[in-house]
DNA sequence: GTGGGTGCAAAGTGTTTGCAAGTGT
DNA sequence: ACACTTGCAAACACTTTGCACCCAC
């Protein structure tokens, strides 16, 4: 996602704010900016931390309340990992065909798009009886660092960030 | 899935527990030919609910302890149709392909198998250097009842038996 | 000024767990 | 007899909500 792409999505957010007379406080802003800021998926509480960093004043509820409203106006949207938690993903507005794979070992996430698939997945609803809104298709698999050294530079790097977190 | 099959089922979950030397007791018998004897998708809470209906001593805290060994021994799956609650999947034995298409409406789900759309998924996860182990592809979309008449069969049911339970 | 927004803490929801008593093998 | 199981209720983790104060428009 481009640095004017991330420009265009914070303006479509801020257009959606109005168009619906809410209104935009700082708090608002420095959850958006931090959104649109990261290519990553996030948490909720990874989002509280962040916004956190830019004004300390946000608050857990907030962050709940502004979700909804990112995931409303399209720009953002949830993902469903398997894992406790809901994850979200802030390059949906650009790729809403929203395919992900994932590295069992390592959680690295890359996302994807398929003509072909997305045709087939059509004419299977169609055949199906069902007329297609929307799909989520998730691969998990073993990315390329795994299946040759047997190990992930990805998991070695989130191993090193956590214990660097609870110093 | 038919009678002989769950009866396969059932039993290679006895193997599966005597393999690591688990008990039988009649509050596990009650839960497993619930599973076994339901096509259909089921939540933590439902299961617990019609496997009082064999045996009143079945406590929630049981369901929860026998889910994951359902789970282990590859006879029920966890599907995540990102609702509040896990739905399991007894059909998973025999199907591992796994994939669902949903109504929005009545949230009536239809399993199916695709060659193609398999082989597809495999060429994806290849290219982008990842080696498949698993797949999961939900579909949203409309079921035919909606389409035509702008209501679905399957939710009118849905909200009889809730009126019936409430009362 | 006013209606929406905020932080806080309490309440919810679905799931997990510690414990003392019970039970299959 | 012993280790595995159970029900209960308390504990958990994540998310939502009621409330009194606050602030963008």
């Amino acid at each position: 996602m481009s640095v004017a792409d991330k420009e265009l999505a914070k303006s479509r957010f801020l257009d959606f704010i109005e168009g619906k007379s809410l209104r935009m406080t700082a708090q608002r802003q420095a959850i958006i900016d931090t959104v649109f800021a990261t290519d990553e998926h996030f948490t909720a509480e990874q989002l509280l931390d962040w916004s956190r960093v830019r004004d300390k004043s946000v608050s857990r509820a907030t962050v709940y309340r502004t979700l909804p409203l990112l995931i409303e106006s399209e720009l953002v949207s949830e993902v469903d990992f398997g894992k406790d938690q809901k994850y979200y993903d802030p390059n949906y507005g650009d790729h809403p065909e929203h395919n992900h794979i994932i590295c069992e070992d390592c959680d690295k996430i890359v996302e994807f798009e398929d003509e072909q698939l997305a045709e087939l997945e059509e004419a299977i609803s169609q055949k199906l009886g069902f007329s297609l809104k929307t799909q989520k298709l998730q691969i998990s698999a073993t990315c390329v660092d795994f299946q040759k050294m047997g190990a992930c530079k990805n998991k070695c790097w989130a191993l090193l960030m956590q214990t660097a977190d609870s110093r």
